[in-house]
DNA sequence: GTTCACATGGTGACATTGTCACCGTCATCA
DNA sequence: TGATGACGGTGACAATGTCACCATGTGAAC
């Protein structure tokens, strides 16, 4: 991924003025980092607001308690606004970010960012609409926590999960953390979803043979 | 409430300059607002960031299923940051915001919003503290809601909630909100806490009798 | 005062989900 | 080839959610 003109591929950076974009395009770096790779956590503040432009990254919080629970993926495309949050408010993260596959990014320093939020206003509807798209998002995750159930939930998760293919490279125990759930309860279920002929499964592999009957029942309580 | 030097009781607006703070106090009108009046929501978005002076509001979330949960609550000395993100974003609330007692804030428009913003670095700051720290909490409830036990929420939520009293103004009803749970489990883990001693209940009253057990309990996972 | 509607809270049966202990199979590697 | 660990299955049980129904207290209407 060279250095081009990155910014274009934000569809909330197409707004800002030339003279803005060009200022982000000299001002910051784009790096390549190897998947598996934790990019932020506990302990481990980043020094920059990413623009993601490659890659998929899980931020995902381990408890106290030893749980794991996947809260949210920043794909191509979007930006990492909690890193910004952090950044400018000093406070540790409570989760951490780890790169699904091999990413690329553009790095802007801190305090380019703190200059583009200053002098454009269109950086700053743009860094606002991420962090409140952020929040109503966790909104909707805490009501699918405590409120939905866990054949829904996982049926939505197999879906967004597919990306359209029609095998799913995970296992139950990865399903657990991305569910917040135990790996028994994900196993119980695909074997219902495997009773009634929605899916197949091998191991470290599940096969969606009837992808409707799935989008039915995950589409259902919306 | 009168609209006298109102920024110095919000200890992140003591570090703007004079000159900002007294934008703040010259542009923004105090309102006064009776409880229980429904301050934002569904299709009813707030024109102002709001700057609470007194009393508290309560955010909470309506589920599809019909459920409902509180998020979070705004104190004397908070701002609601949800209001400046979908001022700012134009997006729906997918929450509401309730006053608990009469209250008294600072509204300041939309524009002075984003004037200070631009202008002022530490007004900056501010406002990404303050997101920061509400997603860092969102995080916290996923958490919470995901993994812990019943009981030690409820302790918590008691404790929260006794604000020092001994005695708790509430009811079932309300408390299975608070938690996003149902009565019943609310009605069996008091009556855990009764039959322990820790607790004596009355019609729509909760005696705190033992709150060292309850803060053991409540502390005892973290 | 009486009656009625509603809020509050109690109860038991059952379904769903979480926890724990343990097992067999498969893949990998020394 | 044998050891090791990842993966997934299973049964028993506990914790929580759901549902139906009930009794009591409160307050308003009559």
């Amino acid at each position: 991924m060279t250095n081009d003109n990155w910014t274009g591929r934000f569809p909330g950076l197409a707004r800002l003025s030339p003279e803005t974009q060009q200022i982000l395009l000299e001002k910051s770096a784009v790096i390549d980092v190897p998947a598996n790779t934790t990019i932020f956590g506990p302990g481990n503040s980043p020094e920059n607001m990413l623009f993601l432009l490659d890659g998929s990254v899980r931020v995902q919080q381990v408890s106290e308690t030893g749980h794991e629970i996947v809260l949210y993926r920043i794909h191509a495309g979007q930006s990492c606004v909690l890193t910004t949050a952090c950044l400018l408010a000093f406070e540790d993260y409570s989760a951490e970010g780890i790169c699904e596959t091999d990413i690329s990014a553009a790095a802007v320093p801190r305090a380019v960012f703190d200059d583009l939020v200053a002098q454009s206003k269109e950086f700053r509807d743009f860094v606002f609409a991420a962090f409140s798209k952020r929040i109503t998002d966790l909104f909707l995750m805490i009501d699918e926590v405590a409120f939905q159930k866990m054949d829904v939930r996982l049926a939505d998760k197999l879906i967004a999960l597919s990306d359209g293919q029609d095998t799913i490279a995970t296992t139950h125990q990865k399903l657990s953390v991305e569910l917040g759930t135990a790996r028994e309860v994900i196993s119980r279920q695909l074997q219902e979803f495997q009773r009634r002929g929605w899916v197949a499964q091998s191991r470290g592999c599940i096969h969606l043979i009837q992808r409707n009957a799935l989008e039915n029942l995950a589409d259902y309580s919306r």
